[in-house]
DNA sequence: CTAGGGTTAG
């Protein structure tokens, strides 16, 4: 970047020598522009140019792929098929790359199709692409065939595996490319994937074997890595840890702060996050829009609503941020959970832009701990406006209805789901014991315990019954008798995962549970009365955020 | 004769 201007200096240069038109200047010219985020500048070049060959097409694209424009560089893409120039494999490696980041990926696969016919698909940088593209789409078969059929692997392919088994949660696969990693060797990026894949599964006992193996190889000071273990350690329910790391940091930047921040923010300390906040501005580090959301989203995990105001209006009087639309979610959402709907639904119409289906989900989540029925039947029609087929909003809303006993509503919106073809995302709880990650499902009985698991329930629900808890059956959704409903209750993933650790941990142990959706709340409750009954400290990661529960108690206050 | 690409941290 610092030679950008030097580089223009001799664009004019190239200019004055009438050499512009050349092919080969021009490309570079393109080439230069792109990798300077100045894609603009490289399709005035572009435009001049009297002829185009694969290089200039795809220095052009990869410029709108760098620059996040992807529909323009696909266009451009079908652009260059109609000028009859064949694209290449770095072309069909940039133009996947933008598929990756577009929500459907049914141009990537057509793609796919025309690498195989050429016979690329088994080439490293179009095989990494492919990689990506399908891990990010969550179609895990389809990227290990792509990772499979590479003919030959080399670092970035690893760590694009190693990458995505992490996210898929499937820590097996992902923790063995490590220790395979065929004479390759290592890079920073190969440790920050693994690192953010054992904070994504909450694996502290590989994310500790990882930071050692860090040490040993020389990457203990790296920038990157080290904002990676404060994540980590964070997203494992170690603040201390994160802490630690960040107090030995010799260097820190604005991702630093933010990480540490969010962090506290995830664990509900939320003055521990504003501190640091602070002394990060005292210091003279410039916060960008993701350190507010982290600010916001600590002030709204403890309700603070004055001090969240205040930052709002701040970040764009004092540094110049626009509020993006997941400012105005958090904001949202502080004001629903306090139980200001009206002021919410007041703030959402004040916005500047139109709310998306975020601002209004969250709307929605508060409506429906607020028992507001009227206002979530709205926000859920707004966001079916503009999600049609999202499966979350009918559950939220079909959990409304049933909360009042509406249950022909229920029904009705069931059928209309099944009309869709509408599938929710499962929600699913897992815990690590041994260094294995044990997975469940609601009602879940395909592990080998699965029968023990299911006595230590009955026995958890008797003991807790005794102690006052009455089951909250607002949480079902099925218009049955109440008796069946609270064994739906009783078979919610969380509450398995709690059996199991109680039944495979021993006593002193924390137990940690890590849910993918927002924890339920009669979980919520039921597991506030098992840590009474057992004395067991437990800590669930949902989400949204962290719950330490302890002697009935949990850190969130029953705020989230 | 040059050039174009794919993987990290909030």
């Amino acid at each position: 970047m610092e030679f950008f201007s030097l580089g223009k200096q001799l664009h004019s240069c190239v200019i004055r020598s009438r050499l512009a038109s050349d092919v080969f200047v021009g490309c570079t010219l393109v080439d230069m522009y792109a990798k300077s985020a100045a894609v603009e500048n490289s399709r005035k070049i572009f435009n001049t140019m009297l002829r185009h060959n694969v290089m200039s097409w795809t220095a052009l694209i990869s410029g709108y792929v760098q620059s996040r424009q992807e529909q323009e560089a696909i266009k451009l893409f079908c652009n260059m098929l109609h000028g009859h120039v064949a694209p290449n494999s770095f072309t069909f490696s940039s133009v996947l790359k933008a598929c990756a980041s577009l929500p459907d990926f049914g141009i990537g696969k057509q793609l796919h199709g025309q690498t195989i016919k050429l016979g690329l698909s088994t080439i490293n940088c179009v095989g990494n692409s492919l990689i990506n593209m399908y891990a990010r789409s969550g179609t895990m078969e389809c990227a290990r065939k792509a990772f499979n059929i590479l003919f030959e692997k080399n670092l970035i392919s690893y760590n694009t595996a190693v990458d995505a088994n992490a996210k898929a949660l499937d820590s097996d696969e992902s923790f063995n490319h490590e220790v395979e990693h065929t004479g390759v060797g290592a890079s920073s990026y190969t440790y920050a994937c693994l690192l953010s894949g054992a904070a994504c599964i909450g694996t502290i006992v590989k994310g500790e074997q990882i930071h050692a193996l860090i040490v040993k190889s020389g990457f203990g000071t790296n920038l990157c890595i080290n904002n990676a273990l404060i994540s980590m350690y964070s997203k494992c329910g170690n603040k201390e840890a994160a802490l630690q790391v960040f107090n030995d940091m010799g260097y820190r930047n604005v991702i630093t702060w933010t990480s540490i921040i969010s962090g506290f923010a995830k664990h509900g300390f939320a003055t521990k996050a504003l501190e640091l906040f602070y002394e990060m501005l005292e210091i003279g580090v410039k916060p960008n829009e993701v350190t507010y959301i982290a600010v916001l989203s600590a002030c709204s995990h403890v309700g603070l609503i004055d001090e969240a105001w205040k930052h709002f209006n701040s970040m764009h009087y004092n540094h110049s941020i626009s509020p993006r639309m997941e400012h105005y979610a958090c904001m949202v959402d502080l004001l629903g959970r306090s139980g200001l709907l009206l002021e919410a639904i007041e703030f959402i119409n004040s916005m500047p832009f139109d709310a998306d289906a975020l601002v209004w989900r969250t709307f929605l989540g508060s409506c429906r701990v607020h028992g507001n029925t009227k206002l979530g039947e709205h926000a859920a029609k707004k966001i079916l406006e503009r999600e049609p087929h999202d499966p979350a909003t009918y559950i939220l809303l079909s959990n409304l209805y049933a909360s009042e006993g509406r249950w022909d509503d229920v029904a009705a919106l069931r059928k209309s789901m099944k009309q869709k073809k509408l599938i929710k995302e499962t929600g699913y709880s897992w815990i690590e014991v041994d260094n294995q990650v044990h997975k469940f499902h609601v009602g879940d009985t395909s592990h080998p315990q699965a029968r023990k698991i299911y006595d230590e329930l009955d026995e958890l629900a008797l003991k807790i019954k005794n102690l006052g808890y009455i089951p909250n059956t607002d949480f079902v959704l099925h218009d049955v008798e109440d008796e069946q409903k609270e064994q739906y209750l009783f078979q919610h993933s969380e509450k398995i995962a709690v059996a199991y650790a109680l039944i495979s941990t021993p006593k002193p142990k924390p137990i940690r549970v890590f849910k993918n959706l927002r924890v339920c709340g009669d979980c919520h409750t039921a597991i506030k009365y098992i840590s009474i009954v057992t004395g067991r400290e437990i800590v669930v990661r949902d989400a949204n955020r962290f719950h330490h529960i302890k002697d009935g108690k949990c850190s969130c206050n029953d705020y989230w």
